[in-house]
DNA sequence: CGGAACGAAGAGGTTACGTCA
DNA sequence: AGTGACGTAACCTCTTCGTTC
């Protein structure tokens, strides 16, 4: 009986268990040819490897790769994200796996990558927001002194560099942090040097995100 | 022993591409 | 040549469930 082991398995685990009698850590030489058409083999007698659950009842089902079959995975994994079907065949033959097995180890991996970026973002704009919200409180602190000294028009200190500017000329560029001063009469100034915080490791998209947040009609 | 974490694998959806009428 | 329907492969996301700690 040989069955299809790339899509439509069908069931889910309850319905694949039968298939998944075999430790497919191990493949046989010989079955190589039969998996690599699409079938599978009745190995369940031939994979009682020490890996039994004890029980007396039929081995385990679950696959778990080596340390040496992750390594070279890892390895070729840092080398492409993605596998051709050559590279795939050729992994496969070497790791003694299934092209399938090959290729979900690659889509569950790659899975992973992107979670862990995608955490280490949520941590950016954590820490993000939490910058923003003391700049905040340090600009409505100094707003609140300003209007306790009522000193005429409008005027503020960069919570930087303790210099006065007009209150309506100070903004930032979202693309390169930094601070940007400019009057009425003299039209944009250029990017001046006063740097807050500078993304490192965070991926475009969270960028993207900072800059329509802080410039929802920003074209730029 | 129960539960959380991890990871392999299945299911279903999306997209890109080739083929054919 | 352009186009829509169809099949297929690759990939992604979500989920399940065996295993380990």
């Amino acid at each position: 009986m040989c069955i299809n082991p790339n899509k439509g398995e069908g069931g889910g685990a309850q319905q694949g268990v039968m298939i998944r009698n075999l430790d497919i850590n191990q493949v046989p030489s010989e079955e190589l040819e039969c998996w690599s058409q699409g079938v599978s083999v009745e190995l369940v007698e031939e994979y009682d490897d020490g890996n039994n659950n004890g029980s007396g009842g039929p081995p385990r089902k679950k696959l778990r790769l080596t340390k040496e079959q992750s390594r070279l995975l890892e390895e070729s994994f840092r080398h492409n994200h993605t596998l051709n079907p050559k590279q795939k065949e050729a992994l496969s033959m070497q790791l003694k796996l299934r092209p399938r097995q090959v290729e979900v180890w690659f889509q569950n991996r790659r899975a992973r990558s992107k979670l862990k970026q995608t955490e280490m973002e949520c941590e950016y704009l954590k820490r993000w927001y939490g910058s923003l919200s003391e700049q905040n409180r340090l600009l409505q602190k100094e707003v609140e002194e300003l209007r306790a000294m009522k000193v005429g028009p409008a005027a503020v200190n960069s919570a930087h560099s303790c210099e006065p500017q007009p209150a309506s000329a100070v903004s930032m560029c979202p693309r390169c942090e930094r601070v940007t001063t400019t009057t009425p009469d003299k039209g944009p100034a250029s990017w001046a040097t006063t740097t807050t915080i500078k993304p490192t490791s965070v991926s475009s998209k969270v960028q993207d995100i900072i800059h329509h947040s802080r410039h929802p009609s920003a074209a730029c």
